[in-house]
DNA sequence: GATTGTGAAAGCGTTCACAGCC
DNA sequence: GGCTGTGAACGCTTTCACAATC
């Protein structure tokens, strides 16, 4: 008999909106808030009320039939399958503009990633303090990776160092990366990677600021009627605008 | 006859794919290759080559068989596709640690985001520069946005302040934003808004570290057979894994 | 009466596999 | 012979709709 404790795999997409519930969760802990249903859930997250409810039956059985979710229980029950039980610390290589920010943004440490360590290619860099944590040489990596038990690794580095930290971190036995570098990194498969792409996410906006520029001035193909949906803006109101 | 310009509308998988393909191909010119397969360039982007040839052909049939893409041509009706014909100067919202990082990182002035200004509620800010840009106060938005014709907001605040920076932008006129505070903003449906969230992206990594560690401690489900691939690491190759 | 949990249907995105073209 | 472009198959994700439960 398999562990109740080991369910069937969470599909990625339901994983990458978990934290999102959990955040949600999280802020209405702190209003006292007791229970609330997928509808309320799906309104605060700015999806449908199936999809909620969807995703949270993969992590098991954990609402009431005509009441809803117990806040406090759904928190507990998506850190756990999150991993979030205990810290995960990370260590961040790049001690340039990003590196800087990421280790002086508060939001890390805080929310279960303290910063365990900050290191860098450059010399100069080494001994200065980063958001109080102290930048250490890149050739120390390992040794901090294996002393401090570190399973997950910040690229802060510049486009052009990226493949090397990312190669250097798996190496010193980091299995996650978070890539902040504008490049494809080459890791095993075994290693896990996500990025976030800057440069991409506003020629992703470019696209749709273009099209709608394209229609406006009547360009549009067969049906302009997209326009209307565009004048129609109903002022700065939302919430439950995917059911 | 519709315009040979407005063809039909490109899947969004697609389009958050284009700008992967588009900095390989600007490095291939770099580097003055002249022309790439769908083989080649699926190497590089770390997909597969079916993928590639897939989202190539929603921008028209640009290769040629037996051949492959001419670099310098592709790169042309990428850009033009994704609206990067032209400048798209940005406004950011918050002038603090991740807003400072931001304006600071060449990256974005350099591939066609120019930082047009900067702005932050808070008085002891404004006047200071950051990264060449002025900081001006937040009251001063609308005049900015609308004089330097903006379209694209950055979201660089705290959490809390993030739903009056997006209300405040959508009121200047911006009509997409990329928003970097750990909140779902509620903005009418005709703004396009991208979020960058990082402490998600951990709790993301984090999920698989924790299955992973289930897993290695013999409590997987049926098959552990998972396991074995971790150990299977091959040094760091991989190009082409996805195949 | 309210709201969850979930099969079934519909919609997207990816991959296959091969005809078409150089 | 090599490589693109694409219909068709497949698989994943979302949404619907309703029986089960409080």
């Amino acid at each position: 008999m398999p562990s109740e404790r080991t369910r069937r795999r969470i599909p990625e997409a339901t994983v990458a909106r978990l934290p999102v519930y959990l955040r949600i969760l999280g802020e209405l802990a702190d209003d006292e808030v007791e229970s609330i249903s997928s509808d309320g859930l799906a309104d605060l997250a700015g999806v449908n009320a199936a999809k909620v409810r969807k995703d949270l039956s993969f992590l098991g059985s954990y609402g009431t039939r005509g009441v809803g979710y117990v806040v406090a229980y759904l928190v507990y029950q998506v850190r756990r399958e999150l991993g979030l039980t205990h810290d995960w610390p990370v260590v961040i290589v790049g001690a340039g503009n990003l590196g800087h920010a990421l280790a002086g943004h508060g939001g890390f440490s805080q929310r279960g990633f303290p910063v365990a360590a900050v290191v860098d290619v450059d010399p100069e860099k080494v001994g200065s303090v980063l958001g109080g944590v102290l930048v250490r040489h890149i050739d120390e990596l390992s040794e901090i990776v294996q002393s401090k038990q570190i399973n997950i690794g910040v690229v802060a580095t510049s486009a052009s160092g990226a493949q090397d930290a990312a190669e250097r971190l798996v190496r010193a036995g980091v299995t996650s990366i978070l890539n902040f570098a504008p490049v494809v990194l080459s890791v095993p498969r075994s290693v896990e990677v996500r990025k976030v792409d800057l440069a991409a996410e506003l020629q992703i906006l470019s696209y749709y600021e273009h099209r709608r520029s394209l229609a406006a001035h009547g360009q549009g193909s067969s049906h302009s009627a997209t326009v209307v949906g565009l004048a129609t803006d109903n002022g700065v109101a939302r919430r439950s605008a995917n059911a």
